[in-house]
DNA sequence: GATGAATGAGGTTTCATTCAT
DNA sequence: GATGAATGAAACCTCATTCAT
């Protein structure tokens, strides 16, 4: 490695280390206020940096929020790593089960970021109809960003499938119905236990059910699914 | 009923119109560019009146979304009594399945309606964090029809409750569960599948599954979870 | 005339004082900085006026330009006119020369009006290469102003053209040459004499001439041309 | 010849050789979007530098600007001395007359220079009035470009002077008129014909009237003004 | 009750210029 | 000499809300 590419490398790295303040600052405000009434100016404050600086990072607001996306989607695939290597030697039944539960842990614990990632599925998916809506559309899906996200958006998807079908062909998914409708069904359910956990804010319970003892509801639920014909 | 009343109750059904007419615009708008973007002018516009009367009928942005809801969740306990009277012959499964189903409906073609619904109940749960968040929620827990739907609120939530009961009762239900959590895990695949529906706009498929199979298998698997004990 | 059409002329009109009051504003500002350079905030405070209720009236600083540039023609135009009733008596070429008088009498006193017309040119025959300058081209064409202008823009043009003709037709005029080209000539000469005046500012000689002797013989210049054939 | 100023002399042509790639872009950046709307930013980059080393070279866009403008009259004074020299042999208005031409095919062909020069004549007489065109002519007038400018701004008008003298002595020229004022309203004319010219952006007609007529008309205009007592 | 006008506190973004390395 | 990063002062425009009539 020659010194030239040291230098480079280095100088990459402090970008990104800039970069990851930033976005560390946003989403301590995002989540503090929403997107909507963040205002980047208090980002700006938060880093300790100029707006002006702000804008040499991240050209605009909402591309600051996909950064944030980006990182959300990042998380959740390392973990959704992590749980299927724990688990490689198990049946495909239970890498499934271990799989639906990280994501219900991540939609408790990251609320912005499963918002964030709904909020980018939700983007990825309109084709513009607002006149509004459509500016944005246009602009975000230019940055870099979104790109960047693009590229691992489907792999959680993927995971989730590839282990259903292991679970088939290793007997432990007993159920005939296409592998993506299962996905389907168990990912409405943590879109909605993520919305829920969301919209519950700080609350522990819900209808007086401890949320805890909700979760593990749903997979007992997922599980019957799977297991049954 | 002295002259006096006539009038005065003539007055306010007057009033009522140009509420709803007002109301019927906002959705029009609501529905158009979403609450962030759309514009006081533009819903005035919309109803053919100027701003000025519009603030006599509604005070605040927020609370003209609050009438929305109010709509949504009367919209909705009145088609969920439809279908309770319809099965209110057939066992207790049954009509819960049916209440499921209705949900499911709603949620596909009243979009606004649904989202509304689930704002409201993120306005209602949360207490406030954020500087702007806070004033907004306030405002808007002073309003008529925050009142109004803390009248209503509650009914879905019940009468799913209590048909489970019932059904538990006749035997059609076998889960030992408590029925708030047989609810909460109905509740968060509804939630789900509305998200998913709102997110997913105008597509009809979603990873290549059509969505009209999708809902019934989501009420199948309601089927396998009750029943199963 | 009934009380209803009454109150709206009286409504309509005043709008207008409105907008004059501020179009006053706005050239005081336009003339002292240049276009670029001035800020709505200072011609609202010119004006004694919030910002707000500034776009209220005009929604784009250009279109306020337009505005500007709208009174420029039409002022031009009430001069010609003028000139051309006091010369109607006359032979074709003694009215063409009144008007060339005119032309510059009101480049060398109306400087802001001058250059307004000739952006308003510049910008009515761009076909918007520059991505900006596209963009701009775009929201003003748009704007009532610039279809008011429209609607005028031609009326020097045409004015000059039936005098030539005219003068062709009684004998003054000996040029065999078509009016449009003479017209062009003309014009040539006055738009040099404008942008001369703009650049001069407030001097009163160019190169030791005086600026009054000029006017002078560009009008004795302008007669050889039509007099000789 | 030391060698201490051999690199000196190698240095500063090496600056020279930057200087002007530098305003090779920034010609190009400022005949794409005008003055006004160019960034210091884009004309880096085309370039292929970085903002720093911009500034090093140029402290101002104003300065980068005026550099332009002394390039441009740069330009025309050695088309006219190349005029001039081709016709020192005819006689007096053959030469007057050849530098027009010159003029005209210049503000045709260099419009950004033509622009400039304009610009700069503008600069130049103005004393200053507004706070913020006070504060730039300032700055400018401190400029190295600016004082270049000078030594070479009246070249055009000499040259067209002395021919004009010349003419009237060698009796080709036969109006009695002050040179001074002779070379005034040719100036008008190209002036105008410039102004026409940059207005009128890509067209190749105005009014009906093909540019390339116009210009040999304006000419013969100007024999006959100079031909004629 | 109704209306058009007024308000003003932001909001995002831009960019010439400067600075530290 | 060169570079990328930083700065900050504006600039234009928006829009919920209020007010005078």
């Amino acid at each position: 490695m020659t010194i030239k590419t040291m230098n480079s490398s280095k100088v990459l790295r402090n970008r990104d280390v800039k970069e990851n303040r930033i976005i560390d600052a946003a989403e301590e405000v995002f989540a503090g206020v929403g997107f909507a009434n963040a205002k980047m100016d208090e980002i700006a404050d938060v880093v300790g940096m100029s707006k002006g600086s702000l804008y040499f990072y991240f050209d605009t607001k909402e591309n600051l929020y996909m950064a944030v996306a980006y990182r959300a989607i990042q998380l959740l695939n390392k973990l959704l790593y992590q749980a299927l290597d724990e688990n490689k030697a198990e049946k495909g039944i239970h890498s499934v089960l271990a799989l639906m539960d990280v994501f219900m842990n991540y939609s408790q614990r990251y609320i912005l970021y499963s918002e964030a990632i709904l909020d980018y599925m939700s983007l990825n998916r309109s084709s513009g109809q607002g006149r509004i809506k459509a500016k944005m559309t246009m602009a975000i899906k230019e940055s870099v960003f979104w790109r960047k996200i693009q590229d691992i958006q489907n792999i959680p998807f993927n995971l989730v499938i590839a282990e259903i079908k292991r679970g088939k062909a290793d007997g432990s998914i007993k159920s005939r119905e296409k592998p993506e409708l299962l996905y389907l069904i168990a990912w409405a359910n943590v879109v909605g236990y993520m919305k829920l956990n969301s919209t519950g804010g700080q609350h522990e319970t819900f209808h007086s059910i401890p949320i805890t003892k909700w979760k593990k509801y749903h997979i007992e639920v997922a599980r019957k699914l799977l297991e049954s014909e």
